[in-house]
DNA sequence: ATGCCTTTGTGAACGCGTGCACAAAGATGG
DNA sequence: CCATCTTTGTGCACGCGTTCACAAAGGCAT
């Protein structure tokens, strides 16, 4: 996964376990494919291979909204597609802002998958005054200045973080501040926030570096288990261990920890 | 978690459970701000914290690479760098090519996380004409005739997919046939793959829509479990049902269930 | 109405991941 | 050399998530 919650240690709403929640909009956009192919029904067979998933798990997550399949026939595609957007909270609109018109910023400003759910991008926002009234996905970047009014004005309770590791925190510290409860990080940093505020991380090196861990054993399995055992025991004395990434530090990672 | 794994049931490679090596990349951002910072040595608690985890599962992860630390001291923070970094597997150099030079390609193209952990863009490919040549991140854009002739001659292994949802799957395929055994999936679609090929996804909506699932609990508990039980019983009849999202669909949902 | 066929909903077993709590190990000071 | 203190490494128990397998339920044909 590329993200992980943070604080609050799975709780289970009102009895929806938290895996479940997780898989819920991805039968949702599954059943709004079909919805617009006016497909009127669907067995859990045929829409647990299209989410990717198990047909088994996918009835069991079901069922923890209640009954609303037909047995012999399968499930109400369009039904299904409402009592999944009202659980999930996007039969409500929800405003959201944008911090960091970088790349990432302007590209998430631009993905169209946020309007259609129900998000709507309330502001964008930038530290560098250049970028003020500057106009990104048809919206002008507002300068950082105007945040907590533009989170008060609006209303707005999710925040997205897509600044420099460096100010992630300072931007999240005032963002909760102003009243946001909800954080989508893509700064690679880990953030500290008061119980109540509810983050989500997105990172992409991440997921990179854990694709490299498999495509590594597989490159060593494919000569065969030999080959992989043979190159692990002779493991390098710690003096001659290269300081991997020790040199520069690209990419701006933030001393997370407090000296002791 | 924004991302989860496909195909392949969870192995543990060769002993580290899947959910430790999601970790390691935590732990060495964490070590790496270390080292620059020149901190010798570090507790398991200190770097727990660092790193936004418990200490005792620290502790366990690292178990499974071996006994590294020094009791009563802590572990010796470039050892440990090196370590993790071997494990993972980026002390060698991973070529990667990006697939898509929209928006989100671009900022993929121009992340620093990529180049200071061993991955190489190797290529920029997209299929529109009018972008060949053109100059992202420094390196000039390919056209998608050449990505075959591209992975074979650099020997990439691992593609990163960030294509509208449509033109996922052909990709896809293309990045398979062509000999690529790791997928990174930014399109919202579910991408199925012949064994022996790793896909992990990141998915920008749907992070956010996990979010608006606890901000809603949030917002329903906080007067008191009386609102929120008082507004769910009165579930709509079936008729009422708004067709949420069922509209024209923007965001390039694709259909991904085959007609039974 | 009756029997058959399909598909749901779920009880139960299993396995993985997490966290506690403590013994073993090493450093440090006298 | 011994005592004490710190911190690691891990055995153990618990809970969540997944999967199997099947009974119950509904549709449909006769």
């Amino acid at each position: 996964m590329a993200t992980g919650r943070t604080h609050r240690p799975a709780t289970r709403s009102r009895g929806i376990p938290e895996a479940t929640v997780a898989r819920l909009p991805l039968y949702l956009r599954a059943l709004t494919a079909l919805s617009e192919r006016s497909v009127p029904t669907v067995s859990s067979e045929e829409l647990a291979a299209a989410a990717g998933v198990n047909s088994a798990k996918l009835r069991k997550d079901f069922s923890y909204l209640g009954s609303y399949g037909t047995r012999g026939v399968g499930y109400d595609v369009e039904y299904l597609v409402y009592q999944i957007s009202r659980e999930l909270g996007l039969t409500q609109d929800w405003p959201v802002v944008i911090v960091g018109i970088g790349n990432l910023g302007a590209a998430l400003a631009n993905y169209g998958g946020f309007a259609s759910r129900g998000f709507r991008v309330a502001a964008l926002i930038d530290a560098d005054p250049a970028m003020a009234g500057k106009p990104v996905a048809g919206l002008p970047v507002r300068h950082t200045d105007e945040l907590e009014s533009i989170i008060r004005d609006n209303g707005v309770s999710i925040g997205v973080i897509a600044t420099p590791a460096g100010a992630a925190q300072q931007v999240c510290d005032r963002l909760v501040a102003a009243g946001i409860t909800s954080i989508l990080n893509f700064a690679p940093t880990v953030l500290s926030v008061p119980d109540g505020v509810d983050v989500r991380k997105v990172d992409l090196s991440i997921e990179l570096q854990i694709l490299a861990f498999h495509e590594q054993r597989k490159a060593g399995e494919e000569s065969g288990p030999a080959a992989a055992a043979a190159a692990r025991p002779g493991a390098p004395a710690r003096a001659s261990a290269p300081a991997a990434g020790g040199g520069k530090g690209p990419e701006g990672d933030v001393p997370a920890v407090m000296p002791a």
